[in-house]
DNA sequence: ATGGCATTGTACCAATGA
């Protein structure tokens, strides 16, 4: 089974490359965040006609999540009560038997600021629902943008980084401490020691600079990742003409 | 130190992102 994220900002204007992709990777289970995208404006149909089972759970401007799957999607699930702002920030469902969340976690803004406070809430109660779900399966995979750059390997300078959103020590240890519940960072096992990004700024040339942060992740239980073959980002989509400030993540899990 | 760019809605600008 190969399984991806992609933080596609906007899926309408984004919508012909994530199809292209879809189909050139033979992609089985897509999760997207920031659709900016409601249901009823969601191009379902364009999914369906390339051999995808679609589920979207959007809202008017902003966030958005949305999972495609070439196999059958059992017990979706969209919006969960550990969301104190009520965002459409979250989807779940279950395919061959694992557990698959797709999140957006917020960005938290500035440091300090009521949205830093929001996102620092969101992560620690995304954890507890995480270690309620863990009590009856050990087949769970949590794909999405996390806003959290977890080490010095995952930012682009960290002497400049320490107190920017995204890399101040409370978000780095929830995000930590989601691990420690029994998790693996799959593309991070896959690369040790290697700066990787999943995310370069559109401003200042920041792509071409290789001026990045890694906020993008495949999280994955001991059981899955075991099976694990490979787990990349796909920056050769970031360097495309118009595309979404993120890249892709995908990885081979062998059932 | 700031803003740099892209997207959205209702729009000729403000809000958001990270």
């Amino acid at each position: 089974m190969k399984i991806a994220t992609w933080n596609v900002n906007s899926i309408r204007v984004r919508l012909d490359q994530i199809l292209e992709w879809l189909q050139k990777e033979n992609i089985d289970v897509l999760g997207m965040q920031e659709i900016k995208t409601p249901d009823d404006k969601f191009p379902y149909n364009n999914f369906r006609d390339v051999g995808y089972n679609i589920e979207s759970f959007g809202e008017v401007g902003f966030n958005g999540v949305a999972i495609a799957s070439k196999l059958s999607m059992e017990d979706v699930k969209k919006g969960f009560v550990l969301d104190a702002r009520d965002q459409k920030r979250m989807i779940s469902c279950e395919i061959n038997g694992i557990k698959i969340i797709n999140v957006y976690v917020p960005n938290g803004k500035n440091v300090g600021a009521t949205d830093y406070y929001y996102k620092l809430d969101y992560l620690a109660k995304l954890k507890e629902y995480l270690s309620s779900l863990l009590k009856s399966t050990n087949r769970i995979i949590l794909m999405g943008d996390l806003n959290v750059a977890l080490s010095d390997l995952d930012v682009y300078n960290s002497n400049q980084m320490g107190f920017k959103i995204g890399f101040t020590s409370p978000e780095r240890n929830a995000m930590k401490d989601i691990l420690d519940i029994g998790f693996f960072d799959a593309c991070r096992e896959f690369h040790k020691n290697e700066k990787i990004f999943s995310f370069w700024d559109y401003r200042a040339n920041s792509f071409l600079r290789n001026v990045g942060l890694r906020v993008d992740y495949i999280l994955m239980t001991k059981e899955i990742f075991k099976k694990a073959v490979f787990c990349d980002i796909d920056a050769k989509e970031r360097a495309k003409r118009g595309s979404s400030d993120h890249a892709p993540l995908y990885a081979q899990i062998n059932d």
